[in-house]
DNA sequence: GAGTTTGAAACT
DNA sequence: CAGTTTCAAACTC
């Protein structure tokens, strides 16, 4: 008890000198020196000093590396998508969290760890002794002959709960999971309020600090604390997910509602993102790292503690938890029945989704970290119902690709959303927004893979997820291409065919699209790869000079088109127009070739097309767009071709997807606002794919970019709340094809005259606008 | 899958 | 700005 004391009080000194100096990291590695030190019952100073802490602080840079080695390295095929993000600000810390959770993970499992895990162990046998003085019969360490084991199967799981919560987490920053593991050794009954606000979160470091160890003597107090704080969560949860972040929700406890909140923190988030996006990002992932953190820490100590059934209970409390928390598996597959587990489960797949797929990816290429990277997508499964960490891929895969699913697809559905994000941060220098870009550009063209791959965004994750895997795994990009293509899906992702071009030029989709061409393009001596950013970068420039638009979406929704749905959902104009209009000889504007018809928009004054059958609507006016074909196959022109209405219809709401998603979609509110009225870069920022942002100029930050998706994720997963608000804008707008109000009445639409009314009805729109003026690329 | 058609993009 | 060439997607077989 004494030692433990002791050992508490000199965590608490070595936290605060964390505080002031390393930070968490150090605090990371001091837990399991701590549990060392607490064995040979060592000062704090000592074991800051012994070569194990040492040693662990090494560990953690290492990683970090290891990620953005493998940035660079992916293949931009599947990878490149990946290892972009990665490249982003979030990403880094994303890495540095993941890698350094992994390798809290591996360590327990590993031997090398083993010895660290038993240090941390035999630093929880003082408490453990005290708990088992408080003799709780869920207690798994009774016995301190059993508390190796006991305190080995905690540490265990914690590191799978780290690991989970790293994936959940993708965004945390590597401080951030420092932070976490510190509370977790401390206490961590204050991880969730205290993590709700970045500056809470440093309270929470230093009550840690100072109560910190207490754990031995507090630890039934802290355990009450933590059930307390388990109650007190939801709402923490709320606040601190309204307040802060994104990313958050979807790991947020709250399931149901974590959808709704999830939008609502989106909605803050765009509001104040733009300048503090990766802050907010950090911030969010921090707090739940930290939550998670502490709870597993807390967790641990209890088990330790001999307190299972509150492990339990607050893993149920906390969604992260559920997974790994319980010693018992067992116990946890019996409490998986609740929803909140499943709730839980399903964040993380959020969450993970992206990483997990990484991981994938990385794994299959290498193979080195798939214990560690299995064991998360073993979480991850179990979040779909197996809690069992299985460590075959088969199940991981699965587990990840479904998480994956549905958080690609809600990327996807919001690729412009990344623009605005990134535009918002533009204030970032270039070479920032580079790497950014190329990470956004990664993400945007995974998602547009996954929206590929799964036509249905709300899908089941899980198919989504396969078919991404899948196309990210074929080796044929051609037959992958012709598969999406014929599935219709083709064009949110573009692929590339380009052999001449060398993909540096607008006859490049991918590159028009401001997206890096990834491995399922065919393209031949392509340089619109993360490798070339700086040609690409170069490019773009150069031919923006020539064409500041060129790179602006081509189809334009007009404001007119927004006040007009807003104010008269009936109405839905087909405000939308070509940018510069079609120039159609021989195709009527009846197939693709013709730009207006393939973006879904009907033809308008500024073409120059002959014969003009445009079923979305005639030059000449005359033709008027219905709900999509049907309304127009009544016209003869159109009824000629069956294939071409249905080719139209898919191309209609594709277009919608992608081009008006532009205008429309993701942020289509906004973008199409401010994009098409306000900011006339604005149209060159959202690239009617998704843009282009990401690539280059206009490129938001890694940061502002990746939390984007997150928003992105939120809206598409929780499209019932914000979806309404943005949609009741951008839907309209963008999609009106789609939308089946949407008849286009004014061929009109000068496209720029945003309407303030419009802007007045969101509050989202007004402030993340602003934020994107960086997007307006500095060019 | 190969070949043709088409129109945008690029070039002059 | 107009004309021509280049290019890659769209389309057809």
């Amino acid at each position: 008890m004494e030692e433990g004391a002791e050992s508490s009080d000199s965590v608490a000194e070595k936290v605060k000198e964390n505080q002031k100096g390393k930070g968490v990291v150090v605090v990371v590695t001091d837990t399991p020196e701590r549990s060392k030190n607490n064995q040979i019952t060592t000062s704090a100073n000592k074991f800051e000093d012994s070569p194990v802490f040492n040693f662990l602080n090494s560990l953690s840079p290492i990683e970090p590396v290891k990620s953005t080695h493998i940035t660079q390295t992916i293949n931009p095929l599947s990878f490149a998508s990946i290892p972009s993000v990665f490249t982003s600000p979030h990403v880094s810390s994303l890495k540095g969290s993941r890698f350094l959770r992994r390798h809290q993970l591996a360590d327990p499992s590993k031997p090398e760890f083993a010895t660290d895990g038993g240090n941390t162990i035999n630093t929880n046998e003082p408490i453990i002794d005290s708990a088992n003085k408080s003799d709780k019969p869920d207690g798994n360490l009774n016995q301190e002959g059993s508390v190796d084991e006991a305190v080995c199967q905690p540490s265990y799981e914690f590191s799978k709960l780290e690991v989970e919560l790293s994936q959940s987490a993708v965004y945390d920053s590597s401080c951030l999971h420092s932070s976490l593991t510190t509370s977790y050794d401390l206490s961590a009954k204050h991880s969730l309020k205290y993590a709700c606000t970045s500056s809470t979160f440093a309270l929470f470091i230093q009550e840690a600090s100072q109560k910190g160890l207490y754990a031995s003597g507090e630890n039934e107090e802290g355990i009450t604390q933590i059930d307390q704080d388990k109650e007190a969560t939801g709402c923490d949860w709320e606040s601190f997910i309204s307040d802060a972040t994104d990313l958050l929700i979807s790991e947020s406890p709250i399931e149901t509602e974590s959808c709704k909140k999830s939008v609502e923190s989106g909605e803050s988030f765009y509001a104040n993102a733009s300048n503090n996006m990766q802050n907010t990002d950090s911030f969010s992932a921090a707090g739940l790292g930290e939550q998670v953190g502490e709870r597993s820490a807390s967790e641990n100590p209890s088990s330790q503690l001999g307190e299972g059934s509150e492990l339990k209970e607050i893993a149920e409390t906390h969604d992260i938890v559920a997974g790994c928390s319980t010693s018992n598996p067992s116990e946890n597959m019996d409490d998986e029945p609740d929803s909140g587990l499943h709730r839980g489960v399903r964040r993380r797949c959020l969450v993970f989704e992206m990483a997990g797929a990484f991981r994938k990816h990385l794994d299959e290429n290498s193979a080195s970290d798939s214990s560690l990277l299995m064991q998360s997508d073993g979480n991850t499964s179990s979040g779909d119902g197996q809690l069992n960490p299985t460590k075959d891929r088969s199940d991981s895969s699965r587990c990840v690709l479904a998480g994956i699913g549905l958080h690609l697809n809600a990327l996807a559905t919001t690729p412009k959303s990344y623009k605005f994000v990134a535009k918002s941060s533009t204030s970032a220098p270039h070479e920032d927004l580079l790497n950014n870009s190329s990470a956004v550009t990664m993400l945007e063209r995974e998602i547009s893979t996954v929206e590929n791959g799964v036509p249905s965004v709300e899908d089941d994750s899980q198919a989504s997820g396969y078919v991404v895997n899948e196309e990210i795994t074929q080796s044929s990009p051609k037959k992958k291409r012709s598969k999406l293509e014929k599935a219709g899906e083709g064009e949110a992702c573009k692929r590339c065919n380009c052999k001449k071009s060398k993909c540096l030029k607008l006859y490049c989709e991918c590159f028009a699209a401001g997206v890096y061409c990834v491995e399922p393009c065919s393209c031949m001596d392509c340089f619109n790869k993360p490798v070339h950013e700086d040609t690409v970068l170069a490019t773009r420039k150069q031919i923006e000079s020539r064409n500041p638009l060129a790179f602006a979406p081509k189809v334009i929704r007009s404001s007119d088109s927004l006040c007009e749905t807003r104010s008269d959902s009936s109405k839905t104009p087909a405000s939308a127009r070509h940018k510069r209009g079609c120039n159609c000889k021989k195709s009527g504007c009846l197939k693709k070739y013709c730009e207006c018809y393939q973006g879904g928009v009907g033809c308008s004054i500024n073409c120059r097309c002959e014969g003009c059958k445009n079923v979305f609507g005639r030059k000449d006016g005359s033709g008027v767009i219905g709900t999509e074909v049907e309304l127009e196959e009544d016209e003869g022109d159109i009824t000629e071709k069956s294939t071409v209405d249905r080719s139209f219809q898919k191309t209609a709401i594709q277009n919608n997807r992608e081009q008006n998603p532009d205008s429309a979609l993701p942020a289509t509110p906004l973008q199409c606002v401010r994009s098409s009225v306000q900011h006339p870069f604005s149209t060159k920022n959202k690239p009617p794919r998704s843009s282009f942002p990401s690539i280059g100029s206009s490129f938001g930050k890694t940061g502002i970019f990746v939390a984007r998706p997150k928003f992105d994720k939120h809206f598409e997963t929780v499209p019932e709340d914000e979806m309404p608000k943005f949609q009741g804008e951008s839907p309209n707008s963008g999609v009106k094809s789609s939308s089946p109000n949407s008849k286009r009445v004014s061929p009109h639409h000068s496209g720029l005259g945003t309407s303030p009314t419009v802007r007045s009805g969101r509050k989202l729109i007004l402030q993340s606008i602003p934020s994107f003026p960086s997007l307006t690329p500095k060019h």
